[in-house]
DNA sequence: TGACTATATGAGGAGTTTCTCATGTTGTCA
DNA sequence: TGACAACATGAGAAACTCCTCATATAGTCA
């Protein structure tokens, strides 16, 4: 019953696919973390984010460690942060393929008045 | 009102997170394709594969061009190969590391009874 | 124009995911 | 041992996604 390639890639895709999990690697691209350590980054309540985790482990994508009374988690494999750099990659020449977008982020720049450091 | 790069990233990986959509993209590779092209081939009910391929569309993942009475289909950016093939990587590298999935990997090689190559 | 082909759109049930709240487990430290 | 901290798990409502079926639109060709 092994499942056939693209069902396995669509899967995992969708392990990526929700804000928290991409949030989760971003924060681990600068190094193990445990959950506390993830907590205020994330900003999901502990339990949510505790659930988040799993379903980063069960896809294998993340791994943790007990130390002391924490788990610090990491990313099991580094590769996927080219993954991420990829996925940015098509998200620029994306937008500057959609007028809408490319319009919004003119005049994110175009306007001097504005706090552009106010995201996030 | 520009949404953070996580959630723009994990709503690209969600577009990503179907089978019939990955499927899609891996037959894309071979160059355009009508929808009737890729029907066989994905496997969808017409209705249904019309309604995947507008998702991919949406995302500006695909793009239609009319041609007499059909679309023609075809990848925005080729990246997206280099997003797959990366992805196969992550998964190649994941199943050895998780022992159920290689000792069924192994399983398959053992039994040279079986039809290996009735998958897809 | 009418019949036909190719594709798209909409509505709705079934299934899945997300998130909250309550509770469980495991480790630490006094 | 008991109290506390750090994390995990389970149950259930709300929101979303998938898929089917019915219908719509656009192009071709007689």
């Amino acid at each position: 019953m092994t499942k056939p390639i693209y069902e396995v890639k669509a899967q995992f895709f969708k392990t990526l696919g929700h804000p928290a999990r991409i949030r989760v690697l971003e924060v681990l691209a600068g190094g193990p973390r445990s959950v506390s350590e993830l907590q205020p980054d994330v900003g999901l309540e502990a339990s949510h984010l505790s659930q988040q985790l799993s379903v980063l482990r069960k896809a294998g994508i993340v791994q943790a460690e007990r130390q002391g009374s924490s788990q610090i988690y990491s990313v099991t494999d580094p590769q996927i942060f080219e993954l991420l750099n990829v996925a940015k990659q098509l998200i620029i020449t994306s937008l500057s393929g959609t007028e809408d977008m490319l319009a919004e982020l003119d005049s994110m720049n175009y306007q001097p008045g504005r706090k552009k450091g106010s995201k996030r």
